[in-house]
DNA sequence: CAGTGGCCCTGTCTGC
DNA sequence: TGCAGACAGGGCCACT
């Protein structure tokens, strides 16, 4: 599925094979791939049309192009699990899962959102914030993600080590850290030998230091890995995770060796998903309170303590 | 108000 | 062979 680093692929593409060209219509197939667009498909298109695609931008798992001239607004993507957007000739044939084609003034080419699932979709959204760091409506709540230059780093430590819940759920959650997802979560704290059940609270300023370093590092390689399959003119994201699929340490991998140990992966539940860890290298807490247990414990007051 | 869990959607795979 | 059910999962939203 397309995640931060196929996002970013995506995008790249985008901003090479699209940018700059004005939009002369969009077709939308499947109302469910617009329904982020309240106002609806004709509101859509009298947005759209006549607009220039001024930019690519991603932050997290979002894309968005800033429509010109005036850059108010933005079209802005969002692939869900089985989202691709498609670069090709305006007469190529549909795919079975097309839900929105764009044709532009130039009629070279045409941009198409195909989605299985439609858990994914397209919309018209108003930029806001100031003009250097503007983003869509939908984006401006979520964190930056840890491949932006201005990511706060100080902050997602503090921010972490306040958190009353398990690490994972703080690393998929978007308003710490955004584009982290199921596999890139599991496989981060297989890196820094943590367990995702952790409670955030317990974690110490190095630890947070150390699981940041390591969600880097996977996205990183991963961004290394799928940058590889690109295509100009095709902007592809596969179904699978590409070739960054033969470096998974322990995503899929129940009861396959630790790359680390050969201890055995194993799969929990987690969230009505899965979670993958080694045993061995990523032992359970030692006080695995229930999640939305009180926490008070593992902060241990100090007696006759002064504070309220 | 932060944390939690259910739901959306459809194709693929497994097991009976 | 056919069918039912599990599974994949990001983000939204209604609850507590």
């Amino acid at each position: 599925m397309p995640e931060l680093p196929e996002v970013e692929t995506v995008r790249r593409g985008l901003e090479r094979s699209v940018t700059g060209r004005t939009v002369a219509r969009i077709e939308v197939c499947h109302p469910r791939a617009i329904r982020r667009h309240l106002a609806g498909p004709d509101d859509l298109a009298g947005r759209l049309v006549g607009a220039t695609l001024a930019a690519a931008c991603r932050r997290g798992k979002y894309l968005w192009l800033p429509l010109g001239p005036d850059r108010t607004e933005a079209l802005v993507a969002h692939l869900g699990m089985s989202g691709q957007l498609l670069v090709c000739a305006p007469d190529s044939p549909a795919e079975a899962h097309l839900r929105a084609r764009i044709g532009f003034t130039d009629a070279e080419r045409e941009l198409r959102y195909v989605d299985q699932r439609t858990f994914g979709g397209l919309a018209v959204e108003p930029l806001v914030g100031d003009a250097a760091t503007a983003v869509p409506r939908a984006v401006a709540h979520i964190a930056r993600d840890p491949m932006d230059p201005a990511f706060d780093e100080a902050a997602f430590v503090r921010t972490l080590r306040q958190r009353r819940t398990g690490l994972k759920r703080a690393l998929l959650g978007q308003t710490l850290v955004s584009g982290i997802g199921n596999i890139y979560a599991d496989e981060a704290l297989w890196a820094a030998r943590l367990h995702w059940a952790r409670p955030a609270q317990s974690m110490t300023r190095p630890a947070a230091e150390r699981l940041l370093a390591a969600v880097r590092a996977v996205l990183a390689a991963a961004l290394a890995a799928g940058g590889t399959s690109f295509d100009a003119l095709y902007v592809q994201v596969n179904g699978q995770s590409g070739a960054f699929d033969q470096s998974l340490n322990v995503y899929g991998r129940a009861g396959r060796p630790c790359p680390r140990c050969a201890t055995p992966i194993r799969r929990d539940p987690f969230m009505n998903r899965s979670s993958f860890s080694c045993p061995r290298c990523q032992p359970r807490p030692r006080d695995p309170a229930p999640p939305g247990d009180d926490r008070a414990r593992v902060a241990k007051p100090a007696k006759r303590s002064a504070m309220p």
